[in-house]
DNA sequence: AAGGCACCCAACCGCGAAACG
DNA sequence: ACGTTTCGCGGTTGGGTGCCT
């Protein structure tokens, strides 16, 4: 493990400081003097560069970012970057939380499942990564990006398209060819493909083949134009025991003309990925059947999708600028943003992230409620309030669950006062009223604004877990909800919010998705749990 | 054992969009 | 309306590592 220097020195920005020798040494770079820097005095940041350590992190780092994370949040980074004593751009921090440090990460190799559910989805979104890492739980973009690009190159080198065309697709389904039949040239190639599972495509490469698994039977491949060199195979436990129920990309006979998919909407004239930021991009094929399936559980296409033309008509390429979509995360950042003016509807269609920081459900009968979120650093954490320096803050809140027969969301503004400026932030939990035709009584409460409550009460370090018994004078938007009561005891009743119930069908329609992808995500872990069972007992 | 090579992936950068003042 | 700040995304880099000769 490196050791990394503490005296920072400035030098230049840019990629050449990284060139040679250890981390450590290789590490400061400036960022325009916009940017003050830790410890530094407000007086003085006049001229002064701020020096960043570059490089590898290291543990005292990370330990103090996620203190960091955890005082001011997720979404504070230029308050992380000045307060939290890291000698690192904001942007550094944030990158290093999303793709190393939050929770829920998964710290283990793509499983089959995923791998096949990137391709799936790379070929609705292209590289949008950030998407496709919206459906990945536990995944980072990063991540994901690194994948494809390795992949990517692995079938460059081999010279294979990305996806896997209709004809072999075909070909694999219908065949069961040992490798003996094929030359010696392209053994090694053979060893290479012979090993995916039968119901994996042939030209989607997982990123670690496996040459011993009795599961996966050999496949029948155009050798001629498969390579001779392996050396880019690489062997790792995450395939060793592939589970039997994989899903398919295309399954055998169920392929379609392309007249009666969505290819029609393609022309075979168009270049290859407009898009696409490398040559890599240009093997990027994929089958209009394949696609055709694809999208008939995908979410609309956006943007023609377009055809190549070529030498082979089995051989096609997804033509389409990438949907340019905020993610669901600068979806809620716009929306937690715009205090001032609530959006007359809630609109989180598609975005499994919109219950973030939304407290679960919690009916007034304690028979049924469901217990409160616990990981501080959960997504589904308290709510955590970031109190501003400079007077009262308007925060608005959006929340969305789901009783037994119907989903409920909920939408508010509130004011919270500080008298003083405290930085951490105040950790709430806010429970969803219920709506009446729920049959659940309906909670009202709220702290009222008129009674002074002392800041030093907010100390952060009590707020985790175990809330303070009184928290912060807040107040309700007056056209939102109705102060009632003088103080509050979170522990034994959370503040409520008033209900608000989206109108349109819409909307209502969106939150029932966005309920069933939190089922989703439970199978997803179930999944995800099943695989890491596999990988110990294959490792 | 040492050097070369290829690959992986954590980290960095530039840029555009959104938010803010 | 406009300039500035902040955030997030996608592309790229290069150190670390393992394999091969």
């Amino acid at each position: 493990m490196a050791v990394y220097c503490d005296t920072l020195t400035p030098c230049t920005s840019g990629m050449e400081s990284r060139e040679g020798g250890d981390p450590a040494d290789r590490v400061e770079s400036t960022e325009p003097p916009t940017t003050t820097g830790g410890e530094k005095a407000e007086g003085e940041a006049e001229a002064e560069p701020v020096v960043y350590k570059k490089g590898a992190w290291s543990k005292e780092e990370d330990e103090k970012l996620k203190r960091a994370v955890d005082e001011y949040g997720v979404r504070n980074w230029v308050a992380i970057e000045k307060f939290s004593g890291l000698a690192r751009p904001a942007k550094n921090c944030r990158l290093r939380w999303l793709n190393y440090l939050r929770p829920n990460l998964k710290k283990y190799p793509f499983t089959l499942e995923e791998e096949n559910l990137i391709l799936d989805l790379h070929s609705k979104y292209g590289n949008s990564w950030s998407r496709i890492a919206s459906k990945l739980p536990g995944r980072s973009d990063n991540e994901i990006k690194n994948f494809w690009h390795r992949r990517a190159k692995k079938c460059q080198k081999h010279h294979l398209p990305i996806y896997p065309t209709a004809q072999e697709q075909q070909q694999q389904s219908h065949t069961n060819v040992s490798n003996n039949n094929v030359n010696d040239n392209d053994a090694d190639a053979n060893d290479y493909f012979q090993n995916l599972p039968t119901n994996y495509p042939n030209h989607t490469l997982p990123s670690t083949p496996n040459i011993h698994s009795p599961e996966f039977q050999p496949n029948l491949l155009n050798t001629s134009s498969h390579p001779t060199n392996s050396s880019s195979i690489i062997h790792s436990p995450q395939t060793l025991n592939p589970t039997p129920q994989l899903p398919q990309l295309v399954p055998p006979g169920s392929l379609t003309s392309p007249q009666q998919s969505p290819a029609s909407q393609f022309t075979d004239q168009t270049p290859l990925l407009p898009n696409a930021p490398t040559s890599q991009a240009q093997n990027l094929l994929v089958s209009p059947q394949q696609h055709s399936q694809l999208t008939d559980t995908a979410p609309q296409v956006q943007g023609p999708l377009l055809w190549q033309g070529g030498s082979s008509p089995n051989t096609f390429t997804p033509i389409r600028k990438p949907p340019i979509l905020s993610s669901p995360d600068s979806l809620l950042r716009r929306f937690s943003r715009a205090t001032s003016q609530l959006p007359p509807t809630v609109n989180v269609s598609g975005s499994t992230h919109s219950v973030v920081n939304a407290s679960p459900f919690l009916p007034s009968d304690p028979s049924l409620q469901i217990p409160w979120s616990s990981p501080a650093e959960s997504p589904r954490s308290p709510l955590k309030l970031k109190l501003s320096a400079g007077g009262p803050v308007l925060y608005s809140v959006h929340m969305s669950t789901q009783t037994t027969d119907a989903p409920v969301s909920s939408l508010s503004t509130f004011q919270l006062k500080s008298p003083t400026p405290p930085l951490s932030p105040l950790k709430l939990r806010l429970s969803i009223p219920v709506p009446p035709e729920s049959g659940f009584q309906s909670h009202s409460s709220i702290p009222d604004s008129t009674v002074p409550v002392s800041a030093p009460q907010l100390k952060p370090s009590s707020c985790s877990q175990d809330l303070p018994t009184t928290i912060q004078p807040m107040s309700l938007d007056a056209n939102r909800a109705v102060p009632l009561n003088s103080s509050l005891n979170v522990t034994n009743m959370p503040p409520s919010v008033q209900f608000y119930q989206p109108a349109t069908p819409e909307v209502n329609s969106s939150m029932h998705e966005v309920v069933s992808d939190s089922h989703l995500e439970i199978m997803d872990e179930l999944r995800e749990a099943e695989a890491r069972v596999r990988f110990l007992r294959t490792s």
